[in-house]
RNA sequence: GAUUCGUUAGCUCAGCUGGUAGAGCACAUCCCUUUUAAGGAUGGGGUCCUGGGUUCGAACCCCAGACGAAUCACCA
């Protein structure tokens, strides 16, 4: 790996440093007593601080000098001046290490005073610094200036994404997301919580990849000599506690799918389930509505939200509708008692795709998907979805051809589904059958028939309503972010490509002498291979060009030196 | 998987009709004791994504490929 013209800098800094009797990587603590944005906010003249964050900017002015800190709680000016850091004769604290050895991202802990410079700006006048650790890669700086106009952004989304710490250390409304989103999730937490429902945590390595219609990631365990799912949902474990006797348990949930990945999929993403005994999916409505109002105001204040274009409310209640009415509502189409036939011909008519797989219930779904599911921006509740496509949901009290589901839909999308949980074991088994003849049919979403899960439901669950709701996609709604690489940390990337560096061992067999190695590599000549592919007049005139442009203290090749290489 | 766009210095980006590779920041050296997106001066830094082709000459045109982004498709 070739190093730039400012690494190399930096390395050299760094020996000088350890040269002088600084460690640039001490292994003793930092007794770090302040915040910059606590500083800030109680300013107090004259106060002793000590503090320790990454240098971000440096402007010298002769013995003075001017830089930020910036630490986990945000940026605060310092002042350097030169004798205050050194009061003997001896200036080279100054003059050399912090003036010509220190660099922008280093880290280092500062012991001084709080004041206000003459333009107002509050800053810590240093007495005393410390380097806690040494950067040996630039960063990349944007610059704000006062209108609030950032210049030079490090915004390339592939980068941020591989280097999340870059991202994080310089982009300071990426760091705000984040802390949202936990903010996000510790609120659901404590709303579980208070009703007394209990967290748990369930299988993510499955042997039957149930409750949900996807397609899994599958691994192997060695000394069972058996694949092993990763997970697509926790519902089945969660209703088996249920079994077991919890009136309330719910987990939040690292689920994986084996599909397509783009700005609203990732492979894993975290899932919130939830299971109420003794509720139905009525209930359930109430509970999701106030949930997400609950948290829109413990962590926002407000129930607006910008979310693009739109603004959208989560002040309850959110409406609610059924499926055949949406579908009347933006089709005109009824489908209370339309065949499966009378279903695929008005797809046909109106331009949606279908396929001889496809039952009745995943033709009203492509239906609502196609002509309905966009149109709800403010959050609505569908309800009373057809039977086929939801074999884990109780049927409708009122009508056995439709299931007591629901799904919230927030700007045009699914943000929640939920169940009255059908408990009853003979109708599972039946419904799970019939997920086997649809898989047979060619539906590859088809499920598993997990025996187990349904010994369970033998001995009785008690009536439940069930929720899960995308928490990734809840925290893009709530923090206007319009792709999910946004809202995780670190999402899935293709697997960087590394330059494994020169094999100096190879190249030495072949004869290549010692002081050459390095630059053979350098002057574009990765492998072996790369040297034999070249003619050796090309190879000759190719290392010398180098040698001359780096003004290299070694002698100059002959051809006759580069015949007698084994290449 | 399809389409479109992109890949030039550490970062953000220019680069005209094909004619000597550029700017700002960052970096280095020097000057400056409270600056505010960058105080002043000077300087170093490039596999123009890769490989072919056309051409007297390619960052630019053509072909193939790599990587990425957006849109679409897929996706309970």
């Amino acid at each position: 790996m070739q190093l730039s013209e400012q690494e190399n800098i930096r390395r050299e800094s760094l020996k000088k440093l350890k040269a002088y009797g600084i460690e640039p990587f001490p292994q003793h603590l930092y007794p770090v007593e302040d915040y910059a944005k606590n500083l800030i906010e109680n300013f107090s003249e004259d106060k002793t601080v000590c503090i320790a964050g990454r240098l971000m900017r440096r402007k010298i002015q002769g013995k003075a000098s001017f830089g930020t800190i910036q630490d986990s709680s945000g940026k605060i000016q310092v002042y350097f001046n030169r004798d205050e850091i050194c009061n003997g004769e001896d200036k080279s604290l100054y003059n050399d290490v912090f003036k010509k050895w220190l660099d922008l991202g280093d880290i280092i802990g500062i012991r001084g005073s709080l004041f206000k410079t003459r333009v107002g700006e509050i800053s810590i006048l240093v007495k005393e610094f410390t380097l806690l650790s040494k950067s040996l890669k630039p960063l990349p700086l944007p610059k704000t200036d006062k209108e609030g106009n950032t210049y030079d952004a490090f915004t390339d989304p592939e980068l941020r994404y591989r280097q999340r710490y870059v991202d994080l250390i310089v982009n300071s409304h990426v760091k705000e997301t984040f802390i949202k989103r936990t903010q996000i999730i510790n609120s659901m937490r404590d709303f579980f919580n208070s009703k007394g429902y209990h967290e748990v945590e369930t299988p993510i390595l499955q042997p039957i990849p149930g409750g949900a219609a996807a397609r899994p990631f599958i691994t192997h365990h060695n000394a069972l000599d058996t694949p092993l799912y990763l997970r697509i949902a926790n519902e089945l474990y969660l209703k088996r506690l249920i079994v077991g006797g919890f009136d309330g348990v719910y987990e939040f949930a690292k689920d994986f799918r084996n599909e397509g990945m783009d700005r609203t999929h990732n492979p894993e993403f975290t899932v919130l389930e939830i299971y109420v005994a003794y509720k139905d999916y009525n209930w359930m409505m109430d509970f999701t509505e106030s949930m997400i109002e609950n948290t829109a105001l413990k962590v926002f204040g407000t129930t607006e939200f910008t979310v693009g274009e739109n603004t959208i409310s989560f002040k309850t209640p959110f409406k609610r509708q059924s499926m055949r009415d949406a579908i009347l509502e933006h089709t005109q189409l009824d489908i209370d008692g339309k065949s499966e036939q009378e279903l695929r011909n008005w797809c046909l008519d109106n331009n949606i795709e279908v396929d001889k797989t496809m039952g009745k219930g995943k033709l009203i779904d492509e239906i609502f998907g196609e002509k309905c599911e966009g149109n709800y921006i403010q959050p609505t509740f569908i309800k009373d979805y057809p039977i086929e496509m939801s074999p884990l949901c109780k049927k409708h009290r009122e009508n056995p051809e439709l299931t007591e589901r629901f799904e919230l839909m927030v700007n045009g999308k699914e943000l929640a589904n939920a169940y009255t949980e059908l408990n009853d074991p003979i109708d599972q088994r039946e419904r799970f059958q019939e997920q086997l003849k649809l898989s047979e049919k060619g539906d590859d979403e088809a499920m598993f028939i997990d025996q187990d899960f349904l010994r369970s439901l033998e001995y009785g669950m008690p009536p439940t309503s069930g929720m899960g709701i995308g928490i990734d996609r809840l925290v893009m709604l709530l923090t206007n972010q319009s792709s999910i690489q946004e809202v995780l940390l670190f999402p899935q990337m293709k697997p960087e490509k590394w330059d494994s560096g020169p094999d100096l061992e190879a190249f030495k067999n072949c004869g290549i002498p010692e002081e050459w190695l390095e630059h053979v590599y350098n002057a574009g000549f990765n492998s072996v291979e790369d040297l034999k592919e070249a003619k050796k007049t090309a190879i000759h005139q190719k290392l010398n060009g180098f040698r001359k442009k780096n003004k290299l203290d070694i002698p100059a090749l002959q051809l006759e030196d580069i015949e007698n290489w084994s290449v």
